[in-house]
DNA sequence: CGTTCTAATATGTATATACATAATCGCCAT
DNA sequence: ATGGCGATTATGTATATACATATTAGAACG
């Protein structure tokens, strides 16, 4: 098991986070199925010698975290899974844009590499200093600005990158051909466009813009990070889904 | 001395619930802006005359919340996203309201039982005409209106949504008890805020907000239509998948 | 036989205390 | 100035303890 994995399973060194991923690992091996009564907190205070106060703040964030549910006098149960994940497909501005019949063209603006900012660091979820690219560019729709990309590469996990330009070719086509994904993160939400937004996608300041960042991962190593930002009337996101097994 | 006068009662009876729900309240009403130094443990432990452990408590989990940053030696400052909550999954607005530490609150505005508009059936995919009900809600965080909720159900799939008021549960938890879903699309953009939503939401009128848009169908029957209407500070939707395994 | 009361029990919250850890400030020597 | 180094400071984690609260098993009673 590699140490990413663990930290992401475990999430620190304290005891009550140890204690925290023990159990949740059962819960989600399936070891202790739904409706099992899982330790009294005396009992995992022996188990683990420690205080109840340490138990009892693993076990309050696994109440809040939905995967228990705790009943006092009774004892602690294992909750029945409730969340359907999602799936968002990784789009590709330019089969969206050619779907409303429209010419596509793309346009990069600045390209720089340099060894990675605290706040890239934060944003690519980076442990260590590196190389990075970070890049601004534009989507067209026809003559309208369509979407503002900006985008952070992580230099030591696609190395090519640093010799590529991306004038002709988009920064997500390019990725995606190269580098296969392991796992993704999108956070949505709508924001009012700051001045160099407006700009770029011509439209007002403080007009309703979504934004759409993801972060992708490959075997545990961070990838990418962008964030498009599209104007309110230009576009709808969409995602069907149907619920998996569970 | 003055702010515990103040305090809200909100989110459980508990002191450590109290102190967060204020700060909550405060960081979610920019009261507090981004990058604003919070007070310190000592000085929370000062006002609200009570140990540093249950300060230290709230101020955890409001980290953990995504709210505030905190850093050793020099403090616990408001975090640049001011919420981040929940998953793109079936959507529990209480619980995402509860994640961040916030008393939950839901308010059914209008109910109107009609025969299918052709609008209606135009939302809810519906061939033929029939009874719908629609309905107006509002979601509140604490104090502050936190969604806005306009719904279609569609009663030839659920007969019994007709006898129910939805006074004191909301459409959501109510549907999903009773109707599995077997498919579901979203659409999700960024609005302007109109006369209408900026009062249901308390935010300026053509604010930026982020409307999430749901239709569920069970096998092949179109159920219910959805429109969820969130202040942009208000909220970031989630989604992290893989696309293989586990 | 059913109801009410009581005691036992597990969780919920809070306390005071202790030491660890990380980041920063300011002093001092170079 | 400036680069290192200890002192200071705020948070992070853990302890033992205490009492509150909800729930239930079982005893006592009508």
């Amino acid at each position: 098991m590699s140490m990413i994995e663990t930290a992401a399973v475990e999430g620190g060194g304290s005891l009550h986070q140890r204690i925290l991923s023990d159990i949740s690992e059962k819960i989600l091996s399936g070891v202790w199925v739904p409706g099992f009564r899982i330790p009294f907190e005396h009992e995992l205070t022996a188990e683990y010698n420690c205080s109840r106060m340490t138990v009892n703040k693993a076990l309050s964030q696994l109440a809040k975290a939905g995967l228990i549910e705790r009943r006092r006098r009774s004892g602690s149960f294992v909750r029945q899974p409730q969340s359907q994940a999602a799936v968002l497909e990784i789009h590709d501005i330019r089969i969206e844009v050619e779907a409303l019949g429209l010419a596509y063209r793309y346009e990069r603006v600045t390209r720089q590499k340099r060894r990675s900012s605290a706040e890239d660091r934060g944003l690519l979820e980076l442990g260590a200093a590196g190389q990075v690219l970070a890049l601004e560019c534009r989507h067209f729709a026809g003559k309208r600005p369509f979407a503002h990309e900006q985008r952070l590469i992580n230099l030591a996990a696609v190395a090519e990158a640093a010799e590529e330009e991306f004038l002709d070719i988009a920064p997500g086509p390019w990725l995606i051909g190269r580098v296969p994904w392991s796992e993704a993160e999108h956070r949505i939400r709508a924001v009012a466009a700051d001045r160099h937004i407006a700009e770029a996608l011509d439209i007002a300041t403080g007009a309703p813009c979504l934004v759409v960042e993801r972060r992708t991962w490959s075997a545990e190593y961070p990838v990418t990070q962008v964030r498009f930002t599209y104007a309110a009337e230009s576009h709808t996101l969409v995602a069907r889904f149907r619920p998996s097994q569970g």
